[in-house]
RNA sequence: UGACCCGUGGUGUAAUUGGCAACACGUCUGGUUUUGGUCCAGAAGAGUCCAGGUUCGAGCCCUGGCGGGUCAACCA
């Protein structure tokens, strides 16, 4: 346990749920259980905000020794599915949690919900309404005028019993009939106003089939699941905040003894430079705008995972964001930082030109092949080394020549002598170029002195420059990923649709990219850092015929920078 | 004309719960370097939304403003 991580160095910061769980404990309320749950909608793949509230919920109660559910909540058939429920379990445990055999639903309490409603209209605070959906909703007023009552809100309790039992049987169509709370359509909160409980849907649901036509709202089964589940904290988005009432009178109206869950609400995340609700990601799916839930460019766990991020920097960085009630904006460059410093560590580094120049290494042995040393990780010694060949004509990359460089640009020139990394020195004496002045090679010499890369006189190079043997190496595709969105906050903006942001070149791909031999053999989400250039894992779409690497990040580039001004 | 929540460098969080604002990212210098990476050293950048008040002392407490967010789905 010598490896120091942020994770596990960070002074904890106490956030103020965590503050609040202590002033509990000290009081000792619920025993001293720290009891959370993670909440999710099967309705689409969960992204990295989730994995701020998965990351919160799960190391919260960890810290204090408590326990974890993972609880679907699929109280909408209509939009649930399976293929949702299989990929949350998968980026949940991938994120490195385990719920153990705590795995919930909402359709669990199905039953116990009925009975909950049927007790709640026999104390007469439930009771079915007939009026259609634009009806209950004009009576509900506005949020700075109060609501009036319903026609049918004096109804007996046994008419209510009974309509709500033939609700049940199936007896009335969709939007017939509800149930609603019986509570106060004057009140300031417009959640209080006589909410629904049940609504008819005659849709079969994932789990249940066609046993129930009618559904509990989130409302109605979100707290009273906390309640059964023995929930000490239910954390949620800022969003519920007003829900806080609502969820407590039905606490209220269930509970026995003194315990109860409490409701504590925290900022989402929003980052820049893309977009995290469920429904626009779910649009950029279905009209392709990107090529599934798990295009890498997508900020989806599934997406984040196949570009090569690490579980480790998902958690450093949700550690690092912090939690508060602060509705603010995250910079995409910090996700960016966590990975970077997490791969730097761990990253096996090889050489690969992506944008190939062909150089002839006119005093090079023809047909002469040697194996040359290279370190494995820097970071790490214990990764050991490696062979690299190296042969008389060489791959370099394009941007590492310029015929006529300006000042500051240390690499490769006419004339100019730079290092190829762990190989020789080498000169530039001839540009060659094709009829339309495009450069086709570079005819260099090399110092065979310089082996390995040091000069026996001393003399000093500007420059280290990546290569690739031209006569054994990798042939590869390499996908080259940027934002997503050219806005900072593509959905902030009133009156333009988020699409018309689009990064038009947030996709590149290169097919022709050399690679040395060391990478022949990587496997699916191996990763590596090409030297100099980022860092790059491997697509599922590999085959042993035709590798395909993403690029998780750029390395930090000062060159670039410069050059950009 | 409502209710609830929030307001600290560019961004995100801290501040021993009242003792003259710290850390991270980003930015900019410089050093080391066989990755223009990493690492190291340093700098700029907020006087805590505003105005009053309490106090020897306020980012923390009180009052009043201002600004932002959320709430009017038979979605979650």
């Amino acid at each position: 346990m010598s490896e120091k991580t942020p994770e596990k160095d960070a002074v904890v910061k106490k956030n103020f749920i965590r503050q609040i769980i202590e002033e509990e404990l000290k009081e000792g309320k619920n025993d001293g259980r720290v009891h959370t749950r993670f909440p999710p909608e099967p309705n689409g793949y969960l992204h990295i905000g989730h994995a701020k509230s998965i990351c919160l919920n799960f190391g919260t109660a960890q810290e204090y020794g408590g326990i974890t559910n993972l609880r679907f909540d699929d109280t909408n058939p209509s939009k649930e599915e399976t293929e949702y429920v299989e990929s949350i379990k998968k980026d949940v445990r991938w994120l490195g949690f385990d719920w153990g055999e705590r795995e919930y639903f909402s359709s669990d309490y199905f039953d116990n919900l009925y009975a909950f409603a049927v007790k709640l209209i026999k104390a007469d605070k439930a009771y079915v309404d007939d009026q259609d959906a634009e009806t209950i909703s004009a009576q509900k007023g506005t949020p700075t005028r109060p609501g009036f009552e319903s026609p049918h809100r004096e109804r007996s309790v046994e008419e209510n019993l009974d309509l709500f039992e033939r609700m049940r049987g199936g007896e009335f169509n969709e939007g017939e009939k509800v149930l609603r709370a019986k509570i106060d359509m004057a009140s300031p909160n417009m959640h209080m106003r006589d909410p629904i409980l049940y609504r008819i849907m005659k849709t079969p649901h994932h789990r249940t089939g066609d046993k129930w036509c009618i559904y509990p709202m989130y409302d109605f089964a979100h707290g009273q699941g906390d309640y059964w589940e023995g929930i000490t904290h239910s954390i949620c988005t800022l969003e519920f905040e007003v829900h806080r009432p609502l969820y407590n009178w039905f606490i209220d109206q269930l509970k026995e003894g003194e315990y109860r869950p409490r409701q504590i609400e925290f900022a989402r995340l929003n980052l820049t430079y893309t977009v995290m609700s469920k429904r626009k990601l779910l649009e950029l799916v279905k009209e392709n705008y990107v090529n599934g839930w798990d295009d890498p460019r997508m900020p989806t766990i599934s997406g984040l995972r196949r570009r090569g991020y690490t579980p480790e920097s998902i958690r450093n960085f949700a550690d690092r964001i912090g939690v508060t009630k602060v509705d603010g904006m995250i910079d995409v460059a910090l996700l960016e930082h966590s990975v970077r410093e997490d791969l730097n560590k761990k990253a096996q580094r090889v050489m690969g030109v992506l944008n190939p120049l062909k150089v002839v290494i006119t005093n090079y042995p023809e047909g002469q092949v040697e194996e040359l040393d290279a370190v494995n990780n820097p970071e790490n010694p214990d990764a050991g080394k490696r062979k690299v060949p190296f042969s008389k004509e060489i791959y370099i990359e394009r941007d590492d020549f310029m015929e006529d460089p300006p000042r500051k640009f240390f690499r490769l020139a006419p004339g100019r002598e730079v290092r190829l990394r762990y190989a020789y020195y080498l000169t530039c004496n001839e540009v060659i170029k094709d009829e339309s002045g495009e450069i086709t090679a570079l005819h260099c010499t090399y110092d065979p002195e310089t082996k390995g890369g040091n000069s026996p006189d001393g003399r000093k190079v500007k420059a280290t420059l990546h290569w690739v043997s031209a006569s054994n190496n990798v042939e590869a595709e390499v996908r080259l990923y940027d934002r997503l969105f050219l806005d900072e906050e593509p959905d902030g903006h009133k009156d333009r649709d988020f699409k018309e942001f689009l990064n038009p070149d947030s996709l590149t791909v290169l097919k022709k990219c050399y690679l040395e031999p060391f990478v022949k053999d990587a496997k699916p989400l191996d990763s590596f850092q090409f030297e100099r250039l980022g860092y790059f894992n491997v697509d599922p779409d590999s085959s042993t015929d035709q590798l395909v690497f993403n690029r998780t990040a750029p390395l930090r580039d000062n060159w670039s920078k410069f050059k950009g001004k």
